[in-house]
DNA sequence: ATCAAGATTACCT
DNA sequence: GGTAATCTTGATA
């Protein structure tokens, strides 16, 4: 098993592995329940950043009013009709990002959203892409990463992100190999007109680092 | 060519 | 609770 070792800011230290590309090749609403908990890496020149996804939404292009791909492949959205396990990433209200994983197979049209994490690694790069500082207070710390566009300016994720497969090295999901319980909370999903009467919002139930209660 | 809406956030009362 | 900021996209003329 190709197990890496992860240095929490806190001290911990995490044995991860690196999820296949086959992960992804499932229903979204699937990979959106087991991508909580995962551990979501990006290696940058400001050093390594780290997150535990705490919660996502799935948009199934399909049957899904509100995902991008419903109204079939354009400019935009042509990411999202790729094979599971790249990143489809968003240009959303003239000033955020939004950062997806793509699921399914190639032509289906699904992803998951990731819209909240918990901070683990390289905070204060995170801090100083989202904040312009480094030393954060305590209700910073909380809201450094719990919103769609937050952690994508965090993780510095743009339009060159778009496309980026997470099966490499520079930027990748991971299990860890000891993965802590937890109880799963499902709603219908945030910010959206059509397709609300699917509760493919899910999030950790017990944890802080969530955009909404 | 013009226009309204959008998978959001920060800041206001 | 409300709304401004800011710009790409897709619809309508």
């Amino acid at each position: 098993m190709n197990e890496l070792k992860l240095k929490t800011d806190a001290g911990e230290v995490l044995r991860l592995v690196k999820l296949p590309q086959s992960f992804y090749i499932r229903e979204a609403t699937v990979v959106a329940k087991e991508l909580l908990g995962k551990i979501f890496v990006r290696k940058t020149n400001g050093g390594l950043l780290a997150a535990r996804i705490t919660e996502t939404e799935a948009y199934d292009g399909r049957i899904d009013p509100a995902a991008h791909s419903f109204v079939g492949k354009t400019k935009r959205n042509e990411t999202m009709f790729e094979k599971g396990g790249l990143l489809y990433v968003y240009f959303i209200y003239g000033m955020y990002y939004c950062s997806n994983v793509v699921t399914g197979e190639e032509g289906e049209g699904s992803a998951v959203l990731l819209r909240a994490m918990e901070p683990l690694a390289g905070v204060k790069q995170m801090a100083l892409n989202r904040y312009g500082k480094e030393d954060l207070t305590r209700k910073e710390f909380v809201s450094l990463l719990n919103g769609p566009g937050k952690l994508c300016m965090a993780f510095n994720l743009t339009k060159k992100e778009n496309g980026a497969d997470l099966y490499g090295d520079e930027i990748f999901i991971a299990t860890e190999k000891e993965e802590k319980k937890f109880e799963i909370t499902e709603t219908s999903r945030i910010g959206i007109k059509k397709g609300t009467e699917f509760d493919w919002r899910f999030y950790i139930k017990d944890s802080e680092f969530i955009s909404r209660k």
